[in-house]
DNA sequence: TTAGTGTGGTAGC
DNA sequence: GATCGCTACCACACTAA
């Protein structure tokens, strides 16, 4: 980008100049405008052509108390050709800044912009060209800014103060700015790009590893960000200093204090406290902004090393702490003159020093025998500082010594249960207990780790980072919202975060959670932290996705459903969470790609599936471009047969445990609709397992009605596919299908049967039946069936019927009446009737059960069930049960 | 027992 | 002006069958 030249600017600012219109009193920013181009005329009458026109290229705005005074400077500034500004609006294109020196803030403000002393305008007349400004310069330059071309820093966009109003935005601007959110994607990369390199590293070393004689150092920045951050400002090194958001400078700030030098540490202040509480303690604190770049520069420096000196292992803990194998490096010293503790102690040394002469950051450095053992050494060797812990009697002393909260994984909670429950502060108070003990006081797990740190033993290997296995997003600050409309748009926007960031690391996930936080009943309504959350009650729930996806839409389709079905009011939300489980990588993904529904079609009923066999696993997806295509009901109709079909996760650990697959098949309609081509490649694959296995289906397992359902050009392509496959399939035994079985029953069978029947039987219960009784039970349902065919409804419908006008139907009983309905009168229209029913349902559901959502949902599913249908009165009556919707619940865009 | 689900705790600055 | 209270993972409790 070329520097700003006067021209450009003098020709903006006359563009401002001819819209001049009378001022308001309280437009600030019109009158600062109209005072700048008034002070560009000015400039232009001071130019003394006489003096060499040193400055024309320059804007300089003068900052505070300067040294000839700014009247002085911009005298000198603008007869040589230059113009000067008293005032910034954060548009104007300046080049220069001067100023004798700058707060913190408006050194972090002004980082990217040349920031010269007074003198260096005097000097530059003096000498009657314009110096170098190395010498004047107040920002350092010894980092990159020098390269950095040169005007103010936009000014951001300012984000919208709460989620409700701009979702997306606010989400991007709430994430750039979040420190723990920069600090756990730190920690995933990392371990991510160690992942591999580990991997690599530990084949060539796998002889080098020997855990019994591990040396471990855990090596941490001495309050990282404090430090960093500090590395622009040296001069207030010796001042309390803190990094934070906040950009107030007094009062009583509720911003968190990410990180503080020792010096603040000093007056009780603490990572994590309230900026105002850190005041109260200490008047003098300096406050010093994020510098996320500098924080990775200083990371990468500590990290690139470390792979270079040829340690056995790596595992990150966080952005500037990681732990390390060194043993290889310690044996390699040790001689009859250098003990291990030696080369420990030399390694330390040497790694100490080297960070800090490429990242002027102090480190320190805790050796011991395995991850406990170094990660107390590093506490007592902060700050600035290196603790080896070899030998079994200074480790026994150290440890024993530590009080238990300092330990890894004994955190305020358990610390405090140990406490209270066993009266034990430090582990040596813990070794006077049993194994059983600990175990009773603070669970089987936790109580067998913390039997052996009392032993100076940890399992803990820094060798395995395992495979990522969920993906989340939350946000609990600036949760507020005005109404539901507000709540969907916001997850409509997080669901696409959520997407995005499984696309970052080309995963897809089958599982999905949502998390709520929900105003607790005795907090304010608003909090102490300004936009927090406050005290809170946590609402989570789950629910399978019956795909492997990244699809924003797919996901959101889901997430929404649960949170409307926690049913909390809108202006109650405080925070919202998302998680994605059961991740495969996308290449996975792909060699699986297309159909997919558990097509684990068990051959003997009983058999148990051999343990880490997978020659039988088919891929347990549906492609969801081919699932997108299909008309809605029909979508809907998928899903709940996977859902009945309980989806095999079959790239997952867990189905080599699984004892009972359950048995299911193909959809015949979808298998029917995708393309030749696709099919063929299926079959293919199938064939490939060693299994016989017809990929398209024999009609007679096509769902009639479903069939009967889809649009005209649909069931044309699914016919020519039938055309073009043996037609001998087709005619075999489509009145057998139905009464007797031949095989096994279908899946889709099998749904049919269970509606009909109306009954809870399982699958496995029934596949275990005798199969004549299981004969006997299908006939049955045929009876049952053609009664119903007789009197115009579908199964099971009166008893749905009973069940609405007595308010005893969940959701999906709810929707599957709705099926009924529409299918039973799809062509003459609704009755009345019905409807009447149906709307006092809803009103009730609403008013007496507060379950606005299975009313919202119903009359959504009732729309979608008769999109495309021409019969107007049908679209009348949604919209009278929209409009009993809208009134009841009070929000006018819920459709 | 076992599997599934929801909740809570911990770590990093 | 405010302010950016995240994220991954583990362990445990509870429930249903």
């Amino acid at each position: 980008m070329a520097p700003p030249k006067i021209s450009d600017w003098t020709k903006a600012k006359n563009g401002t100049n001819a819209n001049k219109s009378p001022l308001k009193f309280d437009d600030f920013g019109i009158y600062m405008r109209h005072k700048q181009s008034k002070l560009v005329e000015i400039c232009k009458d001071k130019v003394d052509n006489a003096l060499p026109q040193i400055f024309k290229d320059c804007i300089c705005y003068i900052n505070g108390y300067t040294s000839p005074d700014p009247r002085e400077l911009a005298e000198i500034i603008s007869s040589r050709g230059g113009v000067s500004i008293q005032f910034l609006n954060g548009k104007t294109a300046v080049t220069h800044i001067i100023a004798t020196q700058l707060t913190p803030r408006k050194m972090e403000e002004f980082r990217k912009c040349k920031v010269v002393k007074p003198q260096w305008v005097v000097d530059s007349a003096a000498a009657g060209k314009l110096l170098p400004i190395f010498d004047y310069s107040i920002i350092d330059l010894a980092g990159n800014n020098m390269t950095l071309k040169l005007t103010k820093p936009v000014q951001m966009k300012q984000p919208p103060h709460k989620a409700g109003q701009d979702s997306d935005n606010f989400i991007l601007q709430f994430y750039a700015k979040s420190r723990l959110h920069h600090l756990s994607t730190w920690k995933s990369e990392l371990k991510h790009h160690f992942q591999s390199h580990v991997t690599e590293y530990m084949t060539q070393k796998a002889s080098s590893s020997q855990k019994d004689r591990q040396i471990i150092a855990h090596i941490d920045f001495d309050c990282f960000f404090a430090s960093v951050s500090l590395l622009k400002f040296p001069h207030l090194a010796q001042k309390p200093v803190c990094v934070t958001n906040s950009t107030s400078t007094t009062g009583n700030s509720s911003a968190d204090i990410a990180s503080c030098n020792y010096i603040a540490r000093e007056y009780g202040i603490t990572n994590g406290m309230w900026l105002g509480k850190a005041r109260q303690l200490c008047p003098d604190l300096q406050c010093l902004s994020y510098d996320f770049e500098a924080y990775e520069t200083a990371s990468k420096a500590l990290y690139d090393y470390i792979l270079n000196i040829g340690v056995d292992a790596v595992l990150p803990v966080s952005v500037d702490e990681v732990l390390v194998d060194i043993s290889s490096l310690c044996y390699a010293r040790v001689n009859g003159e250098v003990s291990l503790a030696d080369a420990a102690h030399q390694v330390a040394q040497e790694m100490r020093q080297h960070i800090f002469e490429s990242t002027r950051c102090t480190i320190s450095v805790g050796i011991g025998p395995n991850v406990l053992c170094a990660k107390v050494a590093l506490r007592r060797a902060k700050p600035d500082g290196y603790v080896v812990l070899l030998d079994s009697a200074s480790i026994d002393q150290e440890l024993g010594a530590c009080s238990l909260k300092s330990l890894p994984r004994i955190g305020p909670s358990l610390s405090a249960k140990l406490s209270q429950n066993l009266n034990a502060h430090t582990l040596s108070d813990l070794r006077a207990y049993t194994l059983e003990q600990l175990q009773k006081c603070v669970g089987s797990r936790t109580g067998e780790v913390l039997f052996k740190y009392c032993r100076n033993e940890d399992d803990t290997d820094i060798r395995i980072i395992p495979d990522r296995k969920s993906v989340s997003a939350d946000i609990s600050w600036g949760i507020r919202f005005n109404s539901l409309q507000e709540t969907e748009n916001f997850m409509r926007s997080f669901t696409k975060e959520i997407s995005r960031r499984l696309k970052e690391i080309n995963m897809k996930g089958s599982f999905l959670t949502v998390k709520l936080l929900i105003r607790a009943k005795d907090a304010p309504i608003e909090s102490a932290k300004h936009l927090g959350s406050g005290k809170c009650d946590s609402i989570t729930r789950s629910t399978p996705l019956y795909m492997y996806t990244d699809e924003p839409d797919y996901i959101f389709s889901y997430a929404w459903k649960e949170v409307l079905a926690v049913n909390a009011p809108p202006e109650e939300l405080r925070g919202i969470g998302l998680q994605i489980t059961k991740l495969v990588h996308q290449d996975y993904e792909d060699k699986q790609q297309r159909l997919n529904f558990a097509l684990l079609e068990e051959k003997g009923k009983n058999n148990k599936r051999k343990s880490g066999s997978d020659d039988c696993d088919i891929p347990s997806q549906i492609d969801l471009a081919v699932l997108s295509q299909l008309p809605p009901s029909l979508q809907e109709e998928i899903r709940k047969r996977i859902r009945l079909g309980k989806v095999v996760d079959a790239g997952h650990k867990e189905i080599e445990d699984s004892p009972i697959q359950v048995p299911s098949q193909i959809d015949p309609l979808v298998v029917a609709q995708l393309p030749h081509e696709i099919r063929k490649a299926i079959e293919k694959d199938i064939a490939t397992r060693g299994e016989k296995c017809d990929v398209l289906p024999r009609l007679s397992q096509v769902d009639q009605e479903v069939f009967d359902a889809l649009p005209e050009h649909i069931r044309q392509e699914i016919m020519n596919e039938y055309d073009r496959e043996e037609k001998e399939v087709e005619n075999e035994k489509e009145m057998a299908a139905d009464t007797e079985i031949n095989d096994e029953v279908t899946l889709s069978q099998w749904t049919i049967l269970k509606e009909g029947l109306g009954e809870n039987i399982s699958w496995e219960i029934f596949i275990t039946l005798p199969k004549s009784v299981q004969v006997q039970t299908i006939c049955e349902h045929h009876e049952l069936k053609k009664r119903h065919k007789a009197v115009g409804q579908k199964p099971g419908m009166r008893d749905t019927f009973a069940k609405l006008k007595g308010m005893r139907m969940n959701e999906d009983d709810f929707d599957n009446f709705l099926s009924g309905w529409v299918e039973a009168r799809k062509d003459i229209g609704p009755d009345y009737e019905t409807e009447k029913v149906i709307g006092k349902y809803i009103s009730d559901l609403i008013d007496i059960e507060g379950n606005r959502s299975t009313a919202i949902n119903g009359v959504k599913w009732l729309d979608i069930l008769l999109k495309g249908c021409g019969n107007q009165l049908w679209h009348t009556t949604i919209k009278r049960l929209q409009r009993t919707v809208i009134d009841k619940t009070g929000c006018e865009v819920i459709f």
